[in-house]
DNA sequence: GGGGAATAATGAATCACTGCACAATGTTGA
DNA sequence: TCAACATTGTGCAGTGATTCATTATTCCCC
């Protein structure tokens, strides 16, 4: 369970993970540029992949589950008047069929209510309940503190070109499947 | 299906995603710290979501999903002698019971095989067959194809950075869980 | 108007991943 | 020596996420 992670700093003062660089280097014989991008490729995932561990403890009090919170914080910020399922998909960057399965546990829970949209006899509206808006209320606090506990680590400057290199990042990835949509669908 | 995404440059030079700024300012009202904080995280998680979505489609050709082929890199790396479940979910930092749900369907596709472990009788030796080999070779022509044009956009420099960075927030978040644990368990 | 394409939500099936519980085995200390 | 403890793998159950297919409905264009 805990990682075998060991931290060092390069000779010109970067840091990185020492244990997965030997790993590397002895089974996959990984050296120069092809190291390097597995090591940055690495450290982004282990990163995030351990913020959401920590968000999904941290919330675990408030009986919510990570993937909960965010589709309910979406829901809610939409308004007390809700919205469609399909508004949601879209800001979590998600599939329609993963919100209904989000909306059906918060509903179980009593977080969110869905309702027939007047307007449109296909779409259903999901809006927070009272007491989702108080477990919003209080997750946002949480998520809050950790973020500031976690990502306060690194200077504004730090912040600033974490976001620039993974947005750069995320855009590169997303010019090519972009192509690669445009290929398949042609 | 396709991200709401819109990027654009700081004053500063500094990529970041325009609508989603837009979205946060309006609906959750965030500002100055917050507000950095939330779009360094949101940039760093969609980039490894959309990168794994990446990898997942270009494997797909190759019969086996992402996870599976992390696991047959791994299992492959140990060795022709094989490892036990354990070591490979421990390099893979993932719980064991996954491994046994991964080491199934691999197995299933003829690309692996368990044999009893005989200086452990609990304990179960997976290893790679020809297929799994094979297999694993492929992939990893692939994975390597993938990384390069990937993470390619980056400068050796901007890779560097972006290990660090992202080591830097790895090792606060594995030493908050650390500590976390330890307050658990007491 | 009406017919065909797009859209909204969901059922069915699948995969990755987790926690808890448990049985079999291994290790260790009194 | 043997009882307590730890470790190894997996059954069971649950969550998040995906694709594909289906059912309503709406939209649009001839």
């Amino acid at each position: 369970m805990l990682p075998p992670s060991r931290f060092e700093t390069d000779e010109a003062g970067y840091l990185y993970d020492a244990s997965f660089r030997e790993n590397i280097a002895k089974y996959a014989r990984l050296e120069g540029d092809k190291l390097l991008r597995a090591e940055a490729f690495r450290s982004l995932v282990m990163a995030t992949k351990r913020l959401d561990q920590v968000f999904e403890a941290e919330l675990e009090n408030l009986g919510v589950t990570y993937g909960q919170y965010k589709a309910l914080m979406c829901i809610k910020n939409f308004g007390v008047g809700g919205t469609q399922m399909n508004n949601v998909a879209e800001f979590l960057s998600v599939t329609p069929r993963n919100v209904t399965g989000l909306v059906d546990n918060l509903e179980a829970a009593g977080l969110v209510e869905r309702v027939p949209d007047p307007a449109d006899r296909r779409a259903t509206i999901v809006r927070a309940t009272a007491a989702g808006e108080a477990a919003g209320a209080r997750g946002r606090r949480v998520h809050e503190a950790v973020m500031a506990k976690l990502m306060g680590i690194l200077s504004e400057e730090e912040m600033l070109q974490l976001r620039h290199l993974s947005t750069k990042l995320l855009r590169a990835v997303e010019e090519v499947s972009a192509g690669d949509r445009r290929k398949t669908n042609g």
